[in-house]
RNA sequence: GCGACUAUAGUUUAGUGGUAAAACUCAGGUUUGUGGAUCCUGUGUCGAGAGUUCGAUUCUCUCUAGUCGCCCCA
């Protein structure tokens, strides 16, 4: 018989073990630092009306119909797999625009899915913190909302040296290309669109393309974009005040074709070899404009599960291997598995994490598996234990017994 | 959508136009109630199909899959 693959689905993840203990250890930071800022987290389905992705206009729909999962079901509704999570937070808020106490800040850790190239740092399927502020128009909001950026990634473990903030602001950039009597979108577009490949191409290459869009401003936009790194803002001067320093002004940053209307900011991994934009987010008027004619603000960010692990990786942030257990539970002879099973009960009631080794290896066996899982003590039921109702409880790392009662033992356990 | 590269044991990799290796992992034994050791044992249609050849895992072609870039990146 000819078996199937046991490969998942192309671009998507399988978490063993050891994986979801990384998943687990990146949500739990995420949420921790999110709420040490009073955020409050919401989620909602995967699925959501094809239209709320669609109704930007012809770009927008041509990007739904080729970069994501998109079906009709069995009542003719045409359905996405959502690939990203503002549309449906904008939907959120909008519903409940006229009861909810403007300022909130929410955050959320979706399962988001984009039928994409699969290579580095770019998968089919991810997981993504979303943090926003919404319905404040405040400058202060934009500084909050990097500087929690920020702190997740110091509460990774991070050195601020590991990474750089970059900022932009589209309205800055609107004025100044007025300035420069250059009021078309189509023209702006494309300064955007070559802007955004500054630092991946030569100078000359990026002039040379620049005076073919518009021959009497390259000059001055060249320069302007050159001496971003020497300038400041109200947002990054807002930042240094509190104790914010790798971040740097920088005019080339575009952010794609969003939504954006105000600062836009990404954070950049300075390690060479994984020299890359780890999150970015930034600010938007009436983001709930499909929704209702309330108009709602907001600023966020969004940061993914796979270049947060190539971070982690890349500066060595892992965290160590997490036991699945904290006593393990070994028997001398299978007729004593309700007795290991009886004393594994009694542990976990009093909140110690216990497993009974249930496998058919040698004793010795046991006793190695269960230090090289991790596991903090053994305890060994057999023949005399059940007799005479003591038990001995040894700690794995330096080899010390404890004996006594099961009581005795899960006092001195308890946590 | 375009391009480059790769495919050998569960994993990471060596290797050869003439019957395929190592390390690690895992399982069992060495060990009848106590430690990551030692030693032994175990697992491969060399990605699939076709061609060249006396003979192909090796060379050629096609396909498939994966990786990495470009494009795009909400």
């Amino acid at each position: 018989m000819k078996h199937l693959p046991t490969e998942p689905y192309k671009g998507v993840r399988d978490f063993y073990p050891e994986d979801m203990a990384v998943q687990q250890h990146i949500f739990n930071t995420w949420s921790r630092t999110a709420e040490s800022f009073g955020f409050e987290r919401y989620d909602a389905s995967v699925l959501e009306p094809s239209e709320i992705y669609k109704s930007k206009g012809a770009e927008n729909e041509e990007m739904v119909n080729e970069q994501t999962y998109t079906f009709t079901d069995r009542g003719d509704r045409e359905v996405t797999l959502r690939p990203e999570m503002t549309p449906t937070v904008a939907r959120m808020i909008a519903g409940k625009s006229k009861e909810l106490a403007f300022p909130v800040r929410w955050y959320s850790i979706p399962n988001l899915f984009r039928y994409e190239r699969t290579q580095r740092g770019r998968v089919r399927e991810h997981w993504q913190l979303n943090c926003d502020i919404f319905g404040s128009n405040d400058i202060v909001a934009d500084i909050e909302i990097i500087a929690l950026a920020y702190q997740t990634l110091i509460n990774f473990g991070a050195q601020p040296e590991m990474f750089e903030i970059r900022v932009n602001d589209r309205r800055e950039m609107k004025e100044f290309y007025e300035s420069l009597g250059i009021s078309d979108e189509e023209i702006i577009t494309k300064i955007t669109r070559l802007n955004d490949r500054f630092h991946k191409i030569d100078r000359s290459l990026y002039l040379a393309e620049l005076r073919q869009i518009t021959p009497d401003s390259a000059d001055a936009i060249l320069a302007h974009l050159e001496e971003s790194s020497q300038s400041e803002n109200e947002v990054t001067r807002g930042l240094n005040a509190v104790g914010i320093n790798n971040v740097k002004i920088d005019r080339s940053l575009a952010r794609g074709f969003d939504y954006y209307t105000g600062t836009i900011f990404e954070f950049f991994d300075t390690d060479p070899s994984n020299n890359r934009s780890m999150l970015g987010g930034g600010r938007y008027d009436n983001l709930t404009g499909l929704f209702t004619s309330e108009a709602v603000s907001g600023v966020g960010f969004g940061m993914g599960d796979v270049t947060m692990r190539d971070f982690l990786d890349t500066h060595g942030l892992l965290p160590a291997k997490k036991a699945g257990a904290q006593v393990i539970v070994i028997l001398t002879e299978e007729r004593f598995n309700i007795d290991g099973e009886k004393v594994a009960m009694k542990l976990r009631g009093v909140g110690v994490p216990t497993l009974v080794d249930i496998s058919t290896k040698k004793l010795g066996k046991k006793v190695a598996a269960a230090d090289h899982s991790g596991a903090g003590y053994i305890l060994v039921v057999g023949e005399d234990e059940v007799s005479r109702g003591e038990y001995v409880l040894k700690n794995l790392a330096d080899g010390t017994e404890m004996s006594g009662t099961l009581e005795d033992l899960a006092q001195g356990l308890a946590v």
